[in-house]
DNA sequence: AATATTTCTGCAACTCAGTTGCAAAGTTTA
DNA sequence: TAAACTTTGCAACTGAGTTGCAGAAATATT
């Protein structure tokens, strides 16, 4: 199952959710998905990201990601279609806190349109 | 109602979920809370934050705030205690898009410890 | 003031993503 | 082979959010 599930991940393009991976694997039962993608997300195969959408979404981490703050980068939602993209391109810059706030994690999510339904 | 809810959230220095709201006014039924939030966010007096809790959060707008792409800050949300904060200090910088993609909106979470947590 | 119209409220029921216990199936180890 | 461990499917549950509806309350009209 993981590798299936592993496979299914490395083609896409576009953050899933549980509820489409489950549909991309008809045979197989939401909960193993479920508990696949946690083992993976435990293991930082991959990260999640809250779109906004009820659903959380997963996507596969970059090779050199140890899930750590220097990893982070912004995330893309398209109010249109739905989508969710990575922006790897860029982490995030240093943000300055309140005294004696110390960042651990991000989870950063731009919204509007993307390419596709910005017409 | 509306009086009621507005007062609570000009005490918090917090971003409140529909839960916390509730609680604090038990005389009144949670569909109306959420509804009376739901107004407000409509009419731009409150904004909303995803933290990653299931529970969305509400935060009052500055006053020269129209909920637009200026307008949008980081939030920090504490790991330990659940507290979100607005950081109004400062708004977030100008992100590179892929081509064609467009930015309305933001939901910006920065999650670690607070100063109360972190000793 | 009396009536009609509109808005607000409380209740109960529902949705839906996520989560869990459990027993059966499958795999690994001794 | 038998014991020990891991993975899977199923069904049931959780909890935030959401909605329809009818009665209460407020507001407008006559
Ligand atoms: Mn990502
Ligand atoms: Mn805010
Ligand atoms: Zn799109
Ligand atoms: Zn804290």
């Amino acid at each position: 199952m993981r590798i299936i599930v592993l496979q299914y991940l490395m083609e896409q393009i576009k953050a899933v959710s549980l509820r489409s991976t489950e549909d991309a694997m008809e045979m197989s039962d939401k909960s193993t998905i479920y508990r696949t993608l946690k083992t993976f997300e435990k293991n930082k195969l991959v990260h999640t990201i809250d779109d906004g959408t009820k659903q959380l979404k997963y996507a596969l981490c970059l090779e050199s990601c140890k899930c750590e703050a220097i990893d982070l980068h912004y995330h893309f939602h398209c109010s249109s279609c739905q989508s969710t993209y990575c922006l790897t391109n860029h982490n995030i810059p240093k943000i300055d806190l309140p005294k004696n706030f110390q960042m651990h994690q991000a989870n950063m999510v731009i919204k509007g349109l993307c390419a596709e339904c910005h017409k």
